[in-house]
DNA sequence: ATCTTTGGTGCCAGAATTTGGCACCAATTC
DNA sequence: GAATTGGTGCCAAATTCTGGCACCAAAGAT
């Protein structure tokens, strides 16, 4: 068995288990003892925090806070990551610890600047509207991918954006916008922006738009202010 | 050099300089060129895309999207990362590729069952309604971490909370809800409820709310659909 | 006080893996 | 054809890892 793959396999067994001895573990990964011990050496340096009582009845105890499998991440993740890490900063380090920062400022390092740069910008852009349970995501999310780089470029360069949008009753208009905000409603998503013609918010499910065209040059900035209100805007979302 | 430190040195080499050759890595990592040949084969293996064409002037170059630098995750990171999943799971796979589901069901399966579990539920209960750009975040997010347990006790057992509300004429009063939402619009949360005495969905700011206390028994349901109309409910957030 | 259990360390020889050099092939440019 | 540069197979040397041994420390049981 690799290292590496011990490693990971201690790391399990600790984890469920809940407490062990050093022979048992050594049985379990088919090593020997000097060998585990030096493994727990090694985890303990990376950073995992391993109880030890020697002469008690079990002695290998794995604290549950303590840090997590070694994973390669892609670009995708870090995005995910980052993401989840900006929603975490804004809630202060509400429902769990604070954060580590160290580890995280070293993903950012390891991202090539440019694109932590455009990840910041469209981060700034997109607003998520409601995060639906994990087990709920795989049937979800309808809209087409072709869309997207037009609202991107909108977006990122902050000018408006053209599009032919059907409504719910089926007729076609053409509509001339200045994109705010991305709002994910599972299944649904909708475009939240400034229409100049009809000076108002509007939105718009992304699947019922079709042909989107950045018109160049027409600059506009973005609009947010916290409401102050205690009646609940979002009541129609709601029921 | 440790070779997994070399395997990163040669990364970000390849991600530094753009383009480079077999030799100069050699020569800049210190080790032969056979080995840093059987390097790059064990990165592409573990799914780095380094692309590669002998003949011409520089010879190796990696993929901008290629997966990223390896890193233990605590558990707050692990939660960040399923948190900013969810939302790129709900996004379909917008900007970027698609996610590599391989690696996060392993990290996933790193995490104690009970805590992921917990995640998950509270995941379903916390909506983040604008996130900003993470720059501006550090100065951000004012509440009192001490309402917390309350708030989760009641979004997690989904039972009734009593709380005393002060509004924005410094009025006073006592307020028994059903918590729906947990919306964040840095600087400010808001808790997005159903008063149940005055049977309509109403929104508290949470530096507000003192003295909160789950009122046991009390079960609840969520509501929530995706809205149809195309004016945006959120005209009074925008400005 | 002594024995047992269990974590922990130093040391060293054998086992396993990694490394570097060599010969050689393939594709491209000049 | 020569030069450049990625790529592969092979093997001996270098390096690292592993397992056994002796031994220490702390706690509980007798």
């Amino acid at each position: 068995m690799n290292i590496r793959a011990r490693h990971d396999a201690i790391v399990r067994s600790l984890r469920r288990n809940g407490m062990t001895t050093v022979d048992e573990l050594a049985e379990e990964v088919g090593a020997s003892r000097r060998t585990i011990l030096r493994d727990i050496g090694a985890l303990r340096d990376e950073g995992f925090v391993i109880h030890s009582e020697p002469g008690r009845g079990g002695g290998l105890l794995l604290d549950p806070g303590s840090v997590q499998t070694t994973a390669r991440l892609a670009v995708t993740e870090v995005f995910a990551l980052l993401l989840g890490v900006a929603a975490m900063r804004a809630a202060g380090n509400l429902p769990f610890s604070g954060l580590a920062d160290s580890g995280l400022a070293k993903i950012e390092k390891a991202l090539p600047p440019e694109k932590l740069r455009d990840l910041r910008r469209f981060l700034d852009c997109l607003h998520v509207g409601k995060l639906s349970p994990l087990q709920d995501l795989s049937n979800v999310g309808t809209m087409d991918p072709g869309l997207l780089p037009a609202f991107e470029t909108a977006f990122l360069q902050r000018i408006q954006l053209k599009f032919r949008y059907r409504d719910a009753k089926g007729v076609v208009t053409e509509r001339q916008i200045e994109p705010q905000a991305m709002l994910i409603l599972p299944p649904l998503w909708y475009l939240v922006a400034w229409d100049p013609a009809r000076e108002d918010f509007r939105h718009f499910r992304m699947d019922r738009i079709s042909h989107p065209e950045p018109v160049d040059s027409l600059k506009f900035r973005q609009r947010h202010v916290p409401f102050e209100d205690d009646v609940c805007p979002y009541r129609d979302l709601l029921r």
